[in-house]
DNA sequence: TACAATACTATACAGTGCAAGGTATAATTG
DNA sequence: CAATTATACCTTGCACTGTATAGTATTGTA
C-alpha cells in the first residue's frame, strides 16, 4: 500500500474526524474503522493515532463526549460535534481550500517554467 | 489578510521550496520574495521559517548550496536542486495529490449524509 | 545620521502524528 | 475448556516541522 506520510497528512486528521463526526455521534473504534475503509489503499490511521486527537479535540471544546453501555455489553465512548466544533469545521474546511490555491500556484506554475526558460521577447 | 495556519501548511512548506528550486538555482532571500508574492494575501513566510527548512533540506541532501558573489557586492547562498531532490519533489507531488483524494472522499461524503439523515425506505 | 532593504544565521518552543505498550470484555474457534 | 480474535479504551514518549525571536552585516536612500 502506498501510505500517506505523517508529515503530509499533518493538520488535517483533526478535520478528518471533525468531518466523520459531523454525519452523526460515534465512537473512536468506529471513527477508525469508517475511516480506514473510506480511504482503504491510501490511509490507515492506528488507534494511538485516533485516540489522543479526539482528546485534545475533546479538550478544545470542538467534541463533547458520553459514556453509553451499547448492546453488545461494552461501554462506549460517544462523540459529538459541539457548535464550536461545527465552526471550526467550516474554518478548517476553508484552511483546506486556501492550501490547495498556493500548492497549485506553485507546484504548477515552476512546471512550466523549468523547460522553457523564457520566451518573450525577440532575443535567444 | 485570512493566513494559512501552521497546522494546515505543515509538511508542505518543503514542498513548496523545492518546487520554486525547480525553476533554476536560487538563493534564500528570493526565494522567500517570489514565495510570497505568488500567494499574496493567502501566505506570507517569514525568514525564520525559510531559512531553517532550507538548511534542512540540504542535511537531507535534497538540495546543495555554493556561496557565491552577487553584483550588488553581497554574499549569496544559491540553493540548487539535487538528483535526490527532484526524486523527492515527484513523490511530494504525488502524496499531494493522495492527500487530496482522502480529505475530499471524506470530507464531501460526510457534508451529505448530514442534513438529511436518511432518505431510503418508506419509513419516516 | 537614521532608516529601510538586502542577506544570512542560530536557538528554542509548540503542535502533531504515531509507534509501542497496556487493560479488559465478548465472541469465536480449535 | 483453552486459545485466539474482535471489540473498545488508554498512556507515554519520540521525531518532525513551522515559526517566533533575536542577532550580524552591508548597501542604498531620505
Amino acid at each position: 500500500m502506498v501510505r500517506l506520510r505523517k508529515q503530509t497528512l499533518d493538520g488535517n486528521v483533526e478535520t478528518l474526524l471533525l468531518a466523520i463526526l459531523e454525519a452523526g455521534p460515534s465512537y473512536g473504534y468506529a471513527i477508525a474503522k469508517e475511516l480506514n475503509q473510506r480511504c482503504q489503499g491510501i490511509l490507515q490511521l492506528g488507534e494511538g493515532t485516533i485516540y489522543p486527537v479526539l482528546h485534545r479535540l475533546e479538550e478544545k471544546k470542538l467534541i463533547s463526549a458520553k459514556w453509553r453501555l451499547a448492546g453488545n455489553g461494552r461501554e462506549r465512548k460517544y462523540y459529538r460535534l459541539t457548535a464550536r466544533g461545527r465552526k471550526a469545521l467550516v474554518t478548517n474546511r476553508q484552511q483546506w481550500q486556501m492550501l490547495g490555491v498556493v500548492m497549485r500556484r506553485v507546484l504548477k506554475s515552476t512546471k512550466n517554467l523549468s523547460p522553457k526558460p523564457q520566451l518573450k521577447g525577440a532575443t535567444i
